[in-house]
DNA sequence: AAAAAAGTTGAATTATATGGAAACTTTTGA
DNA sequence: TCAAAAGTTTCCATATAATTCAACTTTTTT
């Protein structure tokens, strides 16, 4: 028997190793693509009336959502605030847990 | 009488326009600057180890801290990563809400 | 099955985030 | 109070995120 973990570990590498570190960040990266899209979607909006609300073309829209770059948090927030969504983030090291609004 | 909201739509703008979005952008900046700081410090680290660990020179570390620039989610992830501190972010809509890892 | 609408892709451009080096300022502690 | 350490700032280069435009593909509608 292999856990998850143990899987991820032996087939695209150990934590801490680049190969692993870029696994991860795609993996976020891509949840947040689909993210906006769901978003978007529950709002009954194409990627062009989004791009309108955020003053940008909709080839824009498709490449956020389908996230081939990294993405600042300045745009995270510019769209989902057109998408009247609220975007929080926290912070947690061990025991204490800082929130971020 | 006069609510907090009520006194910043008056002095900064309404919720919408460039002064105000500015505002709550700089805002959740200021505090993520802080929030790496205050990591930062909880684990007894300078500015020039915490860039060691990363590969970045302290002046680097600085400018995160004091947030002179918007930031992408890579760099991000990468400080708190060193800080072995855990980020997490998600999206909330009305009632329902999205989790991003 | 065509036409229209929605979404994707690639190439190119612009804006700006990342980063280093060095000088400078502030804080710390001997 | 002075020296060292920590943090900040400025100037600059480089990398890359943001963006457009136009052609293309996929999906939806009629």
């Amino acid at each position: 028997m292999m856990t998850l973990d143990q899987m991820k570990d032996k087939d695209i590498g150990e934590i801490g190793t680049p190969e692993r570190d870029k696994y991860e960040f795609d993996l976020r990266m891509e949840v947040l693509g689909n993210m906006i899209k769901s978003v978007r979607k529950e709002r009954n909006l194409t990627q062009e009336q989004l791009g309108e609300l955020i003053g940008v073309q909709k080839s824009q829209i498709s490449k956020l959502e389908r996230n081939t770059k990294n993405v600042t948090i300045e745009t995270i927030l510019k769209v989902f605030r057109a998408l009247k969504a609220n975007v929080r983030f926290s912070v947690e090291m061990n025991e204490s847990e800082f929130k971020v609004a």
